[in-house]
Formats: structure tokens, sequence, C-alpha cells
DNA sequence: TCCGCACTGTCAGCTGGCTGACAGAATCAG
DNA sequence: CTGATTCTGTCAGCCAGCTGACAGTGCGGA
């Protein structure tokens, strides 16, 4: 059975994430059950060429979806206890921290959709965020500079988190691959933006946003 | 009412096209009927922006979906007769010949789901092609070389049109901004192509590939 | 306390691809 | 045929961002 998880205290987790929508949870909870899984930090929750398309529900901890070559990586977004995910191929998912999810096989939801057809227009909402946020990066790869890239998510992640100092998710390396960027570029360039005042670092995981104004002018920037 | 398209002389169009499918246009036909347009070439069916989302189909002519900044565009696909879009922000639409489709608005599209839920099925497989596809352009656009993106291009072509001498759409200029790259940097690697015995040019509009092996081999070359 | 390990900052060097410029085809109008 | 227009090929100059290398900074364990 699924259970409702309570939003108390999600683990902060960086923009562009896959759809997590909030009336989701109850088209979930009249699928009959589903397989439990539970997963170690660091492991793969699917990977591309999967023969077997599943829809599933993260109940606890948090991983990312992403995209790989030989030697980079491109972080797509990132799941949170609530979220839900369809196994579509070339995409990866891979835990951040032990994470327990719920799944069912596709046909379960076709099978559903039409008994209660309302569900099929939740469903297609999130396809359809989905599909919003990986137009936004396309985007973002074809017409703007990281430094941009890195303004815009500041500034998403500001009006997310609702306060002027933002909690960072990981090590540069994750931002960066987030940002489709280098974790050396990514250093550089937020060390440029401390030094001239832009954001300033309290400490380690967290960043305050100080010049907001020139954040909106570095993001719009082509 | 919804005119069945044959398919008889499609203009040729190329990749990333967002998705037709044979099966479409049945569920269509049960729509209510839409309103007509007609577009001259070059015109905008649709700009971002556009508070009213609708469903249209493309009855003749030829349409290309395309992201753009100031001085840069990206096309994502081509829309030809039969194809199906639906209005997206962000997204345009730009007429490439003169063009008419039929349009409704996206609210009677979840109205029929909920009487007839098998369209829904369609409507979330159309709707995953395009994420798919998404995807895709995204990898390209973040791994790989302008060489290896044209490469992939000229193959998948190859094997949609299921010969060896292929037909191109327009100018270079169109063929560059769905490669996500500048007129110039693709006049020089097809020159290259040319030069190096990879392909030939019979004439301006066809492109003949005479060394798969080889575009293979630039085509996993990230 | 000292060592090892993981993360971070920074730099020099290189390169893919963009830009602007311009000359050579092709195409079209009259 | 002739000029205008649009498309194409090519080149030099430039720069964002990648790469590899290395030193600095924490931090946990014994």
């Amino acid at each position: 059975m699924v259970t409702k998880i309570s939003d108390g205290h999600p683990p902060h987790c960086p923009g562009h994430g896959a759809g997590h929508n909030a009336s989701a949870s109850d088209w979930l909870e009249r699928l009959p059950s589903g397989r439990q899984n539970r997963y170690d930090s660091g492991e793969m929750i699917c990977r591309p060429g999967m023969t077997h398309n599943r829809v599933f529900l993260l109940n606890s901890g948090s991983a990312r979806i992403c995209l790989s070559a030989e030697h980079r990586e491109l972080t797509l977004g990132c799941l949170k206890p609530g979220s839900i995910y369809v196994t579509h191929t070339r995409a990866w998912v891979e835990t951040l921290e032990p994470t327990t999810i719920t799944s069912w096989p596709i046909e379960q939801l076709t099978l559903l959709i039409v008994e209660a057809p309302e569900i099929a227009i939740t469903a297609m909402r999130e396809v359809g965020q989905m599909l919003q946020q990986a137009t936004s990066l396309i985007e973002d790869l074809a017409f703007r500079s990281v430094e941009s890239r890195l303004a815009r998510y500041l500034l998403l992640e500001e009006s997310t988190q609702q306060r002027q100092t933002i909690e960072l998710t990981g090590q540069t390396e994750l931002l960066a691959s987030l940002l489709g960027t280098s974790r050396q570029t990514l250093s550089t360039l937020l060390n440029r933006m401390i030094r001239d005042g832009i954001v300033a670092r309290p400490d380690r995981q967290h960043l305050t946003l100080l010049d907001t104004l020139r954040l909106q002018q570095l993001a719009s920037v082509s």
C-alpha cells in the first residue's frame, strides 16, 4: 500500500525536478498494491535499456535522474519523497541516500486509466510538466552561458525555498552536473560572484543572495 | 470536420519531428468540429505567451516548432500533414509554406478523455514521444559535438527515408538551426565530409551517404 | 596528534564553435 | 541578358568553457 508521505522535512532538492504533484498520491492509492524496494545510497533504481517500464513512487530518501555519456553526466532533476516517476529509456535514476520506493508495472496504469479517466488528466499534467522542464533545459543548454544558468538557478531556488539564504544540495560536483558544466568552471564562477559581492557563503552548504538585481541581469543576458 | 489527409506526397521533414502517429486522426475525428485556419509561408501559428492553448491538426503545408533567443534559433522539429501538436508555452510554431490547420481549445480534449478513455492512452503516447525526442536533443546538446550530431542526423534520415540518397529540407540555415549550430559551421563541416568522401552531393537538395561506417564512428564519438 | 581521504580553489593551455566579412554561385524579375 | 537578391563556402579572430594538474582545506579515524 502506498503510504502518504508527510512533507515535513523534505530533503531539499534542486530545480529542474521531475514533477511532483500534490494530487498525485490520490490516484496512486487506488492502484493495486505495488512492489516495495529498498536501495542503498548510490544504487541505480533504473538504467537505460531496461525492458520493463514501471511507474514508481518514491517513499523516502532521494534520487537523481540523469543522462550520461562516457565521462560526463547531466542531472535532469531530483526526486524527493512523494515524487512520481515513470521509467523511460535513456535516463538513469540513481539514489542519493538510502531510499525506498513502491512500483507498479506500467500496464496497470493503463488499465486504471480505463476505469477512472480523471487519472489520465493528472498523469498528462505530470508528463506535461516534465516536458516543460525538458524544454527549459534545452533552452538553457542551447542559448545561455554557464554563468547565466547559474544565476537563473539561484533565483529559482530563492523563490522555491522562500528565503534569501538557500541551501545547496550535495557537493559542487552535483550542482555542476545539474547546470551541465564542469566542477571547476562552477567553482570559479561561484567564487567570482562571492568576490563581486553578489552572493555570500555563510557556510559550505548555504548561499545568501545579496544582489538579486545583478543576478537578474546575469540571468537574462544571453 | 477533420479531413483525413492522404500521406501521398508528404513534404519531407527532418527528424526530431513532433509526434505524428497513424492512429492519431482516429480519435481527433470524434471531436466536435474545430476551427479552421490558413497561414501564409513564414507566419506564426503560435508564439510563447499565448494564453489559450489549443490542440491542432496540420491539414496541409508544413511548419517548424522552434525556440528562440535574441539572435539565435533552435528548431525542435517539423510538423507535416497529419501531425498533431499541442500548443505549449515557450515554443513557437512557424509555417514553412502556406498551411492550413484545424484546431480545438484544449478543454475539449480533456472533456473527450472522460468520455472515451482510450484516447488518453494514445495522447499520452504522443506526449511521451515528444519527451523522448526532447531527451535525445538534450543529450545531443550536452554531450555531442556538432559533427557528431550531423552524422547522427544523416544516419537517422537515411533510415527514415529508406534510401541512400536523402533529401534535405530547406536551406542550410534550417538544418543548422535543427542541429543547434550556425550556418557557417554546418557548411564547413558538410563540405569537409564531401572532401573526405564520406558523403556526396548530387545536387543542392540531396546528399548521398557513401561511407556509412565512418558516419557511425563520427556519430558515436562524443 | 598525525595520516589519509574527499572536497575545493585556481591556473595555464587548448580547442570547438561563434562571429563578421567577403567573394562566388544560383535564382529571379524585368 | 542584366542586375538584384538570396544562398553558399571559406577564412581569420576571438572567447567560453573543458582538461589536467596541483596546492589548500576540512574532517574522521586510530
